[in-house]
DNA sequence: CCAATAATAGTACGGTCGTTCTATAAAATT
DNA sequence: AATTTTATAGAACGACCGTACTATTATTGG
C-alpha cells in the first residue's frame, strides 16, 4: 500500500497550500482535485471525509511548526537565548507566510464559533503551542533573567498578540515594514517584562510641556 | 420610500448579527431570509448583489464602532488621556465582542487572499481606524506626554496586537481572562513608551547570571 | 378612494458543494 | 503470470448558493 500514502501525501501537502490561501474552510475537494489533476472522487477516497482532510493539513502542519520553530530552538540554552530564539523563528516563520497565510490565524477566525472536531483540534494545538511558549518563558524566570514575579502567561498573551498583528499587516494591510516593526515589538515586549523601574510607570516625563 | 428603508435597515442589522457569528463570506441570502422571515427575493431585492449586502454591513459596523469607540473619547483632552479613554473603549468593545465577533477581525483573515470591493472596503476601514489611532498617539507625543522620537506607528501596530490577541483568546481559546490581560498589556505597552531609560534596550540586564 | 409605485413572494436556472455507488485500472502479493 | 487487493475514475444524488424574471401584494401620493 505504499502508493496510496505517497499520493495522500501529496494531497495533503497540496491542501495545506490551498488552505493557507482560502482557509480551512475554503478548502474545496473538486479545486483539491483539479490541483492535482485527478477526479474528485480520486482525492475523496483517501479521507473518509471534508472534515478529516481538514484535520490531516493541521496536523501536517502542527509537524511543519514545531520542527521549525520549537524543535529549532531547543539546541539553544533555556532561559532568555532560547526564548528569543523562538520567538525569532515564530516571526519569520510568519513572515514567511506573509504570501501564503497562517492556517491557525485564519482557522481562529473560522472556527470560533463553529463547533466540532476541526474547531477541537485547532484549539489542543494552539493550546499546546501557548504552554511550550509559556514552558519557555517560565524558564527565563527560573533563570533569573526574567522577574520572580512574572506573569508567564502575560508575557505569552502580549507575544502572541505581537505575531497576530504582524500577521495582520502584513497580509491585509500589504504592510512591508511588519516584520520590522514586529521585531521592535517582541524587543519592547521582552524588555518591559526584563525589570524596568517600576517607578517611572505612574507618572510619565513632562519634559515638553507645549500641547497642542 | 419609507418602509423600503426601514426593511432594509432592519435587514442589515440582522446580517451583521450573521456575519459577526460566520463572517462575512459565511454570510447567506438565505439564512438571512429565513431569520427575517423573508423570502430570499424579497431580501435580494434591497441589495443590487451579496456583495453590496455585505459592504453594506462593514459601513453599518463602522459607523457604530467609530461612535462607541472614537466618539465616545473625543470628550477626554487630546493627549495619553484621549488614547487611554479610546483604548478603554476598544477593549471592551473587543471584549463585548467575544459572545459574536469582530467581522474586522474575522474579515481580515477571510480577505486578505482575496481580491474585490469587498476588500477593498474593509483595508481603506482598518487603514482609516489605524490613522486615527495614530493621530491620538501623535497627539500624546506633542502633549509631551510621550517621547519626541516616538515612532507612533510602532506603538498602534503592538497595542493593535493586544486587541488581537483579547479576541483571539477570547473567542478561540474561550478565555475569560483575556479582557483582564489586555487592560494589562495595554498598560504595558504605553508605559514601555513612556520614556523608560534606552540603554537598556540594547543589552538587557544582566544582573543575575544563574542559568540553568 | 384610486391610481401609481414600491416592496415582497414565487419560481426557476445554472453552478458548486460533499458524498455515494459502481466500474475500471493499477499495483502488490503469491 | 495469475490473483487478490488497492487506487482511481465516472456518473449521479440532494442540498444550497446567488441571481433573474414574473406575478402579486402593500404602501404611498393625489
Amino acid at each position: 500500500m505504499r502508493k496510496g500514502e505517497q499520493t495522500r501525501t501529496a494531497i495533503v501537502t497540496a491542501a495545506q497550500e490551498l488552505a493557507a490561501r482560502d482557509g480551512l474552510e475554503g478548502l474545496t475537494i473538486g479545486g483539491l482535485a483539479e490541483r492535482m489533476q485527478m477526479s474528485k472522487s480520486g482525492v475523496f477516497a483517501h479521507f473518509g471525509s471534508r472534515e478529516d482532510l481538514q484535520i490531516a493539513v493541521l496536523k501536517s502542519y502542527e509537524r511543519r511548526f514545531v520542527d521549525d520553530v520549537l524543535l529549532a530552538s531547543l539546541k539553544e540554552k533555556r532561559g532568555l537565548t532560547r526564548l528569543r530564539a523562538i520567538l525569532r523563528h515564530w516571526l519569520s516563520w510568519t513572515a514567511a507566510e506573509a504570501a501564503s497565510g497562517c492556517i491557525w490565524i485564519s482557522g481562529a477566525a473560522e472556527y470560533d464559533d463553529r463547533p466540532g472536531p476541526v474547531r477541537d483540534e485547532l484549539v489542543a494545538m494552539v493550546r499546546s503551542w501557548q504552554r511550550e511558549l509559556g514552558r519557555a518563558i517560565t524558564q527565563a524566570v527560573a533563570a533569573g533573567e526574567l522577574p520572580a514575579d512574572t506573569d508567564a502567561l502575560d508575557v505569552a498573551f502580549q507575544l502572541y498578540g505581537v505575531i497576530l498583528v504582524v500577521h495582520h499587516d502584513a497580509r491585509l494591510m500589504n504592510n512591508p515594514d511588519s516584520e520590522v516593526r514586529g521585531n521592535r515589538a517582541i524587543e519592547r515586549v521582552l524588555t518591559s517584562f526584563a525589570g524596568l523601574p517600576r517607578i517611572s510607570v505612574d507618572s510619565p516625563q513632562k519634559s515638553h510641556e507645549r500641547s497642542i
